[in-house]
DNA sequence: CAATAAACGTTGCAGATGCAACGGTGTCAA
DNA sequence: TTGACACCGTTGCATCTGCAACGTTTATTG
């Protein structure tokens, strides 16, 4: 006997953004982390760390937070990590003994030269199999992220 | 002194389209994922689950496992806790005692009836502050999710 | 100057997550 | 029929994560 119940309110998950959003950013990421693991050891929040201080050289952990959307403690955490396998050294700031100045070691800043090329092959692929796509994701991203604070 | 060593790859991580898929899921669910805590008590994977029983009806395991982009593991720890808070009810399959069936219960199925509309009016409001970016991030989103399994 | 507030980075704790392995069930072929 | 194999859902374990609170240092206020 079928029970006859008021019916919900209609809803589709696969056109839900954020649900969609999510999905592509743990597909897209995913396969990289993999070989950024299994390559050199490092996580997501690890490698981003490491990719600000290649672009910035030496900046504190507030600096850090603020750029590559990470919590202090994200970064407080990962940079801990990072300077017991030797890539990043950390020393105080002379002139704000609060804050602290992180910079990539040399074996750091060697890791990164094999790194960075692997990355960035990996943006050229996924540009090229989306094709004309990409410009659109691009586009709808922008808008996306830009008010973002 | 100035160091000098050979410079590392250029690399711009706020073009890097992994990262940016990562910022822009995170903040899209972040603040209806705070409501449905704050309201409801449930988490982002028990929202998936909620949803996709809202959808569905009654499904095994597995069969959410495949539709909402979630692990095995995932998915039977969603719906043990929501099984405790009277949300879900799981019965055995005879057709195949591999099988489980989970539905919601009426409890759960009212909770739906007012959180599928906050849904809704997310979606709403996210497609209202993209405007026309909206269309071109449905598209890049599209060909980035399709060919995927 | 002293007292209070704010900023920085770290950490303890509880809960969530990823992985691999498990027991139970069904399938298929010898 | 029986044995090997595959599938389903669960769970133990180690690690990761989010949050709030802490100690230290600097800024602000009266």
């Amino acid at each position: 006997m079928k029970e006859h119940l008021p019916p919900l309110p209609e809803f589709d998950l696969y056109g839900f953004t954020p649900y969609r959003l999510a999905v592509a950013a743990k597909r897209t990421s995913e396969e990289l982390a993999r070989k950024y693991r299994d390559r050199f050891g490092i996580s997501i929040p690890e490698w981003r760390v490491l990719v600000h201080l290649a672009h910035a050289g030496k900046v504190s952990v507030r600096d850090i937070e603020a750029r590559v959307a990470m919590e202090k403690y994200e970064v407080s955490r990962a940079a801990k990590r990072l300077r017991e396998a030797g890539l990043i050294e950390r020393r105080e700031n002379p002139d704000d003994r609060r804050l602290i100045i992180l910079s990539l070691t040399p074996k750091g800043r060697e890791m990164m030269t094999e790194l960075l090329p692997m990355a960035k092959a990996h943006q050229d692929a996924l540009e090229q199999r989306l094709g004309k796509a990409f410009a659109r994701l691009e586009a709808g991203l922008e808008e996306l992220l830009k008010d973002a604070k």
